[in-house]
RNA sequence: GGGCCUAUAGCUCAGUCGGUAGAGCAACGGACUUUUAAUCCGUGGGUCGACGGUUCGAGCCCGUCUGGGCCCA
């Protein structure tokens, strides 16, 4: 026969044998007139359920409990007469399940053993019991399919390559107790971080993801188009300037949750797309944020770990507890240089300093990131225990008030904890004039070609303008607060983290 | 942006000196009524990431590209 004679038949012909011959059971179960995704089978149980009624049942005991349970078959075992097969769902609960001939018949064990595969999703019915070695198990009368794996699962034994795992999570969650504990982590953190807000009265809000203009840090945003608004949009880099707007409206404690996108690299504490809580406190400071800080992170330790010591998947034990460390950033780098450094040594010295550590030195570096450079060149690695690091540069802190003693300083920490910066907190800036100038000055820095510079959201300034309060402001990463719990890796803590698609 | 490592069966990985592609699990056929990484007998499964080069001959050597990981800035 020629190409031409059998177009469309060579897709199925051409899969790999293992995934043909899956197709082939399915195609082999609907002729039969056995439905491979049924709307429904019979389940009236959970697995963790049976397995807490008979916590301790005694060996090859019977209970007359008919029940029908489902779950994901992750291990089988066929034998002549008896068959046995490991059934798990979603939370990693297993149940053995049991199919002998007496019960089921000739006719159902054989379809068992050969329409059945590992990673089919099957409903058991039958007894509670245990076996003669011991193992809780259901004993069937009858057996459904829920939903044929068209697919063979990886080896059980051996763990997935990490490209693997993150391009196909869901087979990651299905064959690994630490992804199924991490993706729980999560949400028990953001559970426990609103509760903490809750407890200090904050409220709750949601600024926008897509805005005309991007402010509130430095970094290079997301560019998108509205086709009805005929104009650019760009996905936020961080919601600021808008819980700003909450506090100036009169929501006094306020804190918002969410996304934010920045098109920069990404590497092992970088994603392009990442969690970060912003929290506003009126009639406070840089002092009474840090303390809400420590209380949000202490409270998340609690929540995951019973305790403020948290153990990393490593094994290594962190102590977030107690009162965390406090010092001087330009204290940080006088001790770490060997040399005299404040706020105000000139930009030629710090350029000295830093070309003696052998730093490269971007031309573009203002007095104020020339520091943090230096900064993060000799103290960040020592930073494992939580650490506040008090007092930034003011011309790298365009939405800070200045410090109330030191000049050329802002009131501006930033919270290290093993080597990363977590969350920064801030005395705000609510002189409004004030912020016009420095807004102006970020915008001049962008004309100069400064891709990460603020740019001059005039809007935000009329908000400012009506009047904010005193206020005390932070943000902090919620991955990274998820690194620092567990020790993970960025894309550990993200579900569904971005890959680059895979080529033919 | 720079450096190093890496890509081979569904999964995890070997592959020596350049000479017809290997294992475990998984799959297929058979045996087995207490297994739990079941066991025993047998069988099949590969565009060796892509493209180009060297060579009589390339999974292996060289170049370019792509994906992934780690380190540095």
């Amino acid at each position: 026969m020629s190409k031409e004679e059998q177009p469309a038949a060579s897709v199925e012909d051409d899969l790999p044998e293992q995934l043909r011959i899956r197709r082939e059971k399915r195609a082999g179960l609907i002729e039969r007139g056995v439905e491979p995704y049924p709307v429904s089978v019979a389940r009236t149980a959970s697995l963790a359920e049976i397995r807490a009624k008979y916590a301790s049942l005694e060996t090859d005991s019977t209970t007359g409990d008919i029940q029908s349970l489902t779950g994901r078959i992750i291990f089988k075992r066929d034998t002549g007469k008896l068959c046995f097969a490991t059934l798990r769902e979603g939370d990693g609960t297993e149940l053995q399940a049991m199919l002998s001939l007496d019960k089921v018949g000739q006719e159902t064990l054989d379809s068992w053993k050969s329409d059945i595969d590992l990673g089919d999703i099957v409903s058991v019915s039958g007894e509670i019991i245990t076996s003669k070695r011991g193992e809780l198990s259901i004993l069937a009368n009858s057996y459904a399919i829920a939903a044929k794996s068209l697919r063979p699962l990886p080896n059980d034994h051996k763990p997935m390559s990490e490209e693997t795992r993150v391009r196909m999570r869901y087979v990651d969650l299905i064959v690994r107790d630490e992804a199924r504990a991490n993706a729980r982590l999560r949400p028990a953190v953001m559970r426990s971080l609103r509760e903490t807000f809750h407890q200090q009265n904050f409220v709750e809000v949601e600024t926008p993801m897509l805005q005309v203009m991007h402010g509130g840090a430095a970094a290079r945003p997301f560019k998108s188009f509205s086709n009805a608004y005929d104009m650019d949009l760009y996905l936020r880099i961080a919601p600021e300037l808008f819980l700003k707007r909450c506090v100036v409206g009169g929501i006094e404690r306020v804190f918002e949750i969410n996304r934010n996108f920045r098109n920069e690299g990404a590497d092992s504490s970088h994603s392009p797309e990442f969690a970060m809580i912003e929290s506003y406190q009126a009639y406070g400071d840089w002092r009474s944020i840090a303390d809400l800080t420590r209380t949000l992170v202490q409270n998340a330790a609690l929540a995951i770990a019973g305790s403020h010591v948290v153990t990393h998947h490593d094994g290594r034990k962190a102590d977030l507890g107690g009162k965390w460390r406090e010092i001087s950033l330009y204290d940080a780098i006088t001790e770490g240089v060997g040399e005299s450094v404040t706020a105000l040594t000139p930009l030629e010295d710090l350029k000295k300093i830093a070309t003696k550590l052998g730093m490269k030195i971007d031309p573009k570096w203002i007095t104020g990131k020339l520091a943090e450079e230096i900064f993060e060149h000799v103290a960040k690695d020592q930073l494992i225990a939580p650490t506040f690091v008090m007092g930034f540069p003011i011309d790298t802190s365009p939405l800070v008030r200045a410090h109330r003693e030191l000049p050329g300083v802002a009131e501006k920490w930033d919270l290290y904890v093993d080597g990363f910066e977590l969350a920064t907190g801030y005395s705000e800036l609510i002189d409004p004039v004030i912020q016009r100038d420095r807004l102006v000055e970020q915008a001049t820095l962008g004309a100069k070609g400064d891709l990460e510079a603020m740019q001059v959201d005039e809007d935000f300034l009329r908000a400012m303008e009506f009047a904010m309060p005193p206020t005390g402001g932070m943000g902090m990463g919620v991955d990274r607060l998820l690194m620092a719990l567990t020790g993970l890796g960025i894309r550990e803590t993200i579900l569904f983290p971005l890959v680059k698609p895979e080529v033919d």
